[in-house]
DNA sequence: CGATTGACCGACCGATCGTGCTACTGTCGC
DNA sequence: GCGACAGTAGCACGATCGGTCGGTCAATCG
């Protein structure tokens, strides 16, 4: 890796970092290069534009999602294993304040009404995310351990509302206790699924 | 009511609408003037400082949420038809873009790590939130409606979850289906609280 | 060895940010 | 009819925004 894509991936884990906090808007290119220890006009040569920083962050995260949460899922066995390892994995993630998931979080709100590419990215991903939990509904439904007529886009919106209250009512309210209620409602969910 | 006063009302109407949509980071003076046909300092006289003009804000969207979703829940009888009122009118609110319920969302993920006295009133209300959905539980178990050992909390973290799942995938994906889903998911957790 | 190139910096641009200060305008009590 | 005062505008400020430009330094290559 030369000198350039390495400085690039560090200015990325520090944009992440960043967004994760202050939201993709509050992410300012002044801030980011501080943070990074280089300066505006160094780092911007990178991107070329706030635009396509922004891009680039939200694609960093993405792939730390995906290394983070959505892989180590895959590689537990199909159905229940592999859900509630997602489950987990992505609950603790956010949790802990990594950077990827909460990205997402913070960016949703800030343009889902101001078009543009990162927009567009953003609500791909976001169906991507949807379908890779329909997806292992599914596959729980093939091994007959769901009920064949679970919905598995059902399931994904509900998950992602179990996880999307913990996330605000913990990172607003610091409460503890939301994440066991997290954790009974998503045994509660998977109840409803289960085959009998 | 005054002039002042009347004026003020006017702004602020304008200033949800435009923090629901850019968030409250991105609710500017200059942009907020324009759009209310005032002169940046004009509007300012009445509010002092940004920060003061946030929690008017906030202030204000939380009037019409309570106006438009809390009471006429509460005008309803105890239990069930309650709850469901209120989950339905905090719906359409969310899907018709009411600036109330959206300036919460929008601006939790930005102040939520941010200290200040606008992230208390976010928390402050948004701990109200939870308990008014609390205590309406609390009175359908009263009622006999509910199961004796119903969590008033743990539900109410599980609507929350609901209509934010259903607010960040209709603002992002624009699929009427999450709709439905969103009913489905608060029948489903009402049917596990419901007295047998 | 000199020429080229990729990575980076300092200085700077126009625009806009939040925020003061001053002055005008209308309304109302006397 | 006049002073008081609330409401609003004009204007200017320092800071910061995204972005540009010319240039430096080290590594690479012929």
């Amino acid at each position: 890796m030369g000198k350039g894509a390495s400085t690039r991936l560090a200015v990325l884990e520090v944009a992440t970092e960043i967004a994760a906090r202050r939201g993709l808007a509050g992410l300012t290119i002044g801030t980011l290069a501080e943070s990074a220890g280089l300066s505006k006009s160094g780092l911007f040569a990178h991107f070329g534009s706030k635009e396509e920083l922004q891009l680039a962050t939200v694609g960093h995260a993405r792939d730390r999602f995906v290394n983070e949460v959505l892989l180590p899922a895959l590689a537990q066995p199909r159905g229940e294993p592999r859900l509630r390892t997602f489950f987990e994995r992505w609950l603790v993630a956010c949790r802990d304040g990594m950077p990827a998931g909460c990205v997402y979080l913070s960016a949703k709100p800030e343009f889902d009404d101001q078009p543009g590419r990162v927009r567009d990215q953003l609500a791909s991903d976001y169906r991507d995310l949807l379908d890779s939990i329909g997806q292992m509904v599914q596959a729980g439904i093939a091994e007959g351990q769901f009920r064949a007529d679970a919905d598995p886009a059902q399931f994904a919106q509900e998950l992602d509302g179990i996880v999307l209250a913990f996330f605000f009512a913990y990172r607003l309210l610091r409460d503890p206790a939301t994440e066991t209620r997290a954790r009974r409602a998503f045994d509660a969910a998977l109840d409803r699924i289960r085959a009998t």
